[in-house]
DNA sequence: CTGAAAGCGCTTACAG
DNA sequence: CTGAAAGCGCTTACAG
């Protein structure tokens, strides 16, 4: 055999047209259950693969999702936040159940990724992982609906948002982590993470604390909150040492992100204050690591294989013109030593 | 604007050809520059992007390239080998890098994946990631060189394979990592993993241990060496309380890879042994989680970055009808608290 | 430097 | 149920 097989050499074979051969492989009930079974045979000897370049072209679609991955630049640029990674999986997953590709895409920060996908024909839709700064993403987010473009974005539902985010419920997150805190006689307890409209997603996580803390009688104060600039074990561990340095008295650091709580163990640790027997550490995600802590992080779990299918729903329904809408996903909390409650069968 | 912009639209507004336009967009050197300037404007304008369906089937080829990942069946499916979840990173970056996009796709370890991607002009060359059992694997990967695919294997350069294969240095990773626990004064090292053909890797690794040995003065003793069925912590725990069982005494763990080496230091746990104090355990790979390890595991590094730009530039070559061979890069000991030795700079 | 034209390998109305 | 034909949107010899 020279070359790849096409569909007219195995009409040749099969002495019918090449019309018919497309026909059958498409499963086409236009075509008799003898011819199909003839081409199918023929096609299956020879090796043959219907051209997806020719077929996409023809069909105007490329039966492929674009995953759109989004990072703070990091000098070691083989280090990915290991939550997208487990949502990587889980995507992959879900597009093969649905019959189409997987296209992975890392796109710095800066640059602009309007579309470059779905207008080159790459993708008929767009995942987004990890978009940044909410606030600059926005009007990016606006100009890609306004295009049209297929899209679902990972992340926090906003009042108002231009287009379809499926994220995980960061109020309910955060109201159960911090009612497991106050469980434990928790009364202090500091929250880490940025909580402006540049982060939405922590912002709800702290607003969901704060209702807890509301329902126990408790107030908020201002002075418990510590920013992080990003959300590494660095700047975790940093946003720990600089509230400490504030001298104000707490019994629990509750961080918007496992790896900043894991940088917050550490802080506390160099100053040597135990966990959890004075201060409880919490974080958010349940990357694997978690449970690797010195002690195992309590945290609140997403659901990333649920999250990796709505994600892929969400985008096909909108290919398919169906519709397709926000919500949230519910989470859970896992209990493991760095709060000090006993550990449940969850901790694994 | 209805529908998205071809290049006729382009052209005609341009007051061109279209072939005008195509050359124009390709950067072909036949164009004056005014022409080009205008032409490019235009494009921007109309935010015109080349439909890469057409384009790639004209030229015969998709500018994509296919990662092909081999698992093993697990109960929970977004549980991935962290490993590989590096290697992805890279991998992207690097596809970027040279202009390719990239397919990830989930293999079943028994689904057919020959040729596949290729032949349906998906992807223009393959990259296999765990490939699974090698002597299962071995008659597939006959095939597919058979069958004129681009493609590289991540794994063990063993004599007489069909394939063109990139990995660590095996031998030396394990030659170095026994040397360390020699120079540790550690005499009676158990080595966990399956070290038959099935496993080329582990079986090098094996090697380079048993060459550490030679040096030393010191036989092999496979009383010493301990199976485990695939290479995951439980399968690792699993080894070690086999050895235990054994009654043979040692006062060393060399696991062919950190999952198993954090399942040792469990089943070690269990049996109040303490490690490095009384037992010293080493790992392979260098994931994430290795130095969360109670204490943190020493263990062979491996360059995934590196590993990365090689795998894509040798399925370039061979696609390029470029000179690809197989071959080894090289790795480190990170020196952390699992085996007793003071911790060095690297151990993060 | 530019244009007219063929052709990449399919899919799908249209006609039978 | 089947075939002849148009067309998806490009790229690239070929001719000027």
């Amino acid at each position: 055999m020279k070359g790849k097989a096409t569909s007219f050499d195995i009409a040749y074979r099969a002495g019918v047209s090449q019309s018919t051969v497309s026909r059958a492989l498409r499963g086409s009930p236009l075509v008799s259950l003898d011819t199909r079974k003839k081409i199918q045979a023929i096609a299956k000897e020879l090796n043959y693969k219907v051209d997806k370049n020719a077929s996409n072209l023809r069909r105007q679609h490329s039966v492929t999702l674009a995953l759109l991955l989004f990072e703070d630049p990091s000098p070691d640029d083989s280090l990915i936040n290991p939550f997208f990674l487990s949502m990587l999986g889980s995507l992959t997953r879900a597009c093969a159940r649905q019959g189409y590709d997987l296209l992975v895409s890392f796109q710095q920060l800066s640059e602009d990724w309007h579309a470059e996908y779905q207008d080159s024909h790459k993708a008929d839709g767009l995942i987004l992982l990890g978009y940044g700064d909410y606030v600059e993403a926005r009007e990016k987010l606006q100009h890609l609906v306004e295009q049209g473009t297929h899209f679902v974005r990972w992340g926090a539902v906003v009042d108002g948002q231009p287009d379809i985010s499926i994220g995980c419920d960061n109020i309910q997150g955060g109201r159960d982590m911090t009612r497991h805190l106050l469980g434990l006689g928790r009364r202090r307890i500091a929250f880490v993470g940025d909580i402006s409209e540049h982060c939405p997603e922590f912002r709800d996580r702290y607003l969901g604390h704060s209702e807890a803390l509301a329902e126990a009688g408790l107030g908020v104060d201002p002075a418990l909150q510590s920013d992080a600039v990003e959300s590494t074990e660095q700047a975790g561990e940093l946003a720990v040492d600089a509230l400490i340095q504030r001298g104000v008295p707490f019994d629990a650091v509750f961080a918007a992100t496992d790896l900043m709580a894991l940088g917050a163990m550490r802080a506390l640790a160099r100053h040597g204050i135990a966990v959890p027997a004075q201060v409880s550490v919490a974080g958010f995600d349940d990357i694997p690591i978690a449970r690797f802590g010195t002690p195992p992080l309590t945290t609140v779990q997403q659901d990333t294989r649920r999250a990796g299918e709505e994600l892929v729903d969400c985008v096909i329904r909108q290919i398919r013109g169906e519709p397709a809408t926000s919500h949230m996903l519910p989470s859970r909390v896992i209990v493991r030593g760095s709060c000090g409650a006993p550990s449940g069968r969850d901790g694994g």
